[in-house]
DNA sequence: TCAAAAAATGACTCACAGTCATTCTATTGG
DNA sequence: CCAATAGAATGACTGTGAGTCATTTTTTGA
């Protein structure tokens, strides 16, 4: 051990401190009225400290929510553990994923930015994959549930158990978004509880699953790219339509 | 008419030049990649020119999908005039949201921007409303599809039409997004065909409603809110499970 | 033709991300 | 104990871009 050990100890110790720091300014702020002097301040560092520890605003703020990743890993495998169906065990995920969002919603955030591609591009590949990789974590875990309920014959699907875990991600995600305070747009999704919402689509889906007697189209392969119009005008369907 | 009138549209037109011209510069190099300095240069104008047609960045572009919202409706309006049943109407309906997704990216870019919050507090809430309402429009066509065939007794569910289609368009929303090139978080969704992956979901959905072997509860009226835990640290679910 | 109103301008301010020459601190070898 | 040296920290500085506003240019109406 000794000293370039210590060294390094101490090294990460900032760095947590920065993190602690960072996530109290951007978490009471937000990422766009947040500026780096703040979180220098919040810290009492100088600002130009920061960028020997982080790359950039960006790559701090993603750095914040890397644990937060393992949280969400760890409550779903908490509800997978107990005794269940593959069926209740999916639902109990899916709640879990919901109950993340909302315990941790500026983590959620976080996520939110980053799959609409605000961050990329801006953030070293290397840590968007550090957080790809323990979300898929998860992904897996609910993939062996369902791989194990087709087997049993639980599951009479012919979806393979990954877009079957696909297919209710992207469905929760939809609607955990649409149901966040931020996305003002329809007014009828604040009227609606979120979770019942969400359970309501992974209820719908998993339901589906089960019966299968959803006309199957074989695997699915991306096609070629479908763009081909590129219209700078609102040509087209303007006139081709009259209500 | 005359003069007053006349400087009226001649104000219009300069504003739809403005338009224009932010469309070609905001679609080229995306949002954040866009001064507006480029967009006064492209259409041959001071940048405080600008400032005096937008009131802000933010709101110059979200104004730019304005019309996009209008060709949505047009083309869900397109399908549901075929003669078909209320299950494929439906399913084209989650189509075409689908293709103006792909055929217009970068109107679809501006919606998940909203969605996401992105922009709230930068925007004039008249504006983002009259977005609120044009969308809304398209989802009230879906309603009725809806609404009628649960009539015809076609849909056994007893899910009201807006929540119904409200599980469609999130799930789809979500669904897409996922498959988007900048969500590359999940290696996985690059590797499905985007098209087939949404309305897969959207026939599983459906098929629910066809059947209705869901539990169902009540209606759903937002709940207390949820979010009781306020940590800053990862502390509770860290030391409960260990994997 | 000219005064008043409206539109357009671009130099300016301000905020903030990111840099880097300089200063400070701790370690080590003599 | 005292330099010499390396590494960490600093904050003044640069660059960029949004938004403003006093001034200039154009239009209107008498």
């Amino acid at each position: 051990m000794s000293i370039s050990e210590r060294k390094e100890r101490e090294k990460e110790s900032r760095r947590q401190e920065i993190l602690k720091a960072a996530q109290r300014v951007f978490f009471r702020n937000g990422f766009e009225k947040t500026a780096m002097e703040m979180v220098a301040e919040e810290c009492q560092l100088a600002k130009g400290t920061l960028y020997r520890y982080f790359k950039s605003k960006e790559e701090l703020y993603v750095s914040l929510v890397q644990d937060g990743i393992e949280i969400l890993d760890k409550m779903i495998v908490r509800e997978l553990q107990k005794p269940l169906s593959a069926e209740e065990k999916l639902l109990a995920a899916v709640k879990a994923h919901f109950d993340f969002t909302q315990l941790y919603h500026e983590h959620f955030m976080v996520f939110k930015m980053i799959d609409v591609g605000a961050l990329s591009g801006k953030v070293d590949q290397e840590k968007l994959d550090a957080i790809q990789r323990a979300r898929a974590t998860a992904f897996e875990r609910m993939k062996n549930v369902v791989a194990e309920a087709i087997k049993r014959g639980e599951f009479k699907t012919k979806h393979r158990p990954q877009e079957i875990v696909m297919m209710l991600w992207a469905s929760s995600f939809g609607a955990i978004m649409m149901c966040g305070e931020k996305c003002q747009q329809f007014e009828m999704f604040k009227e609606v509880d979120a979770e019942k919402f969400v359970m309501r689509i992974a209820r719908g889906l998993i339901e589906s699953f089960k019966t299968a007697n959803v006309a199957e189209e074989p695997l699915s392969h991306r096609a070629s790219p479908v763009r081909t119009k590129k219209t700078d005008k609102v040509s087209e369907v303007e006139n081709e339509v009259n209500i």
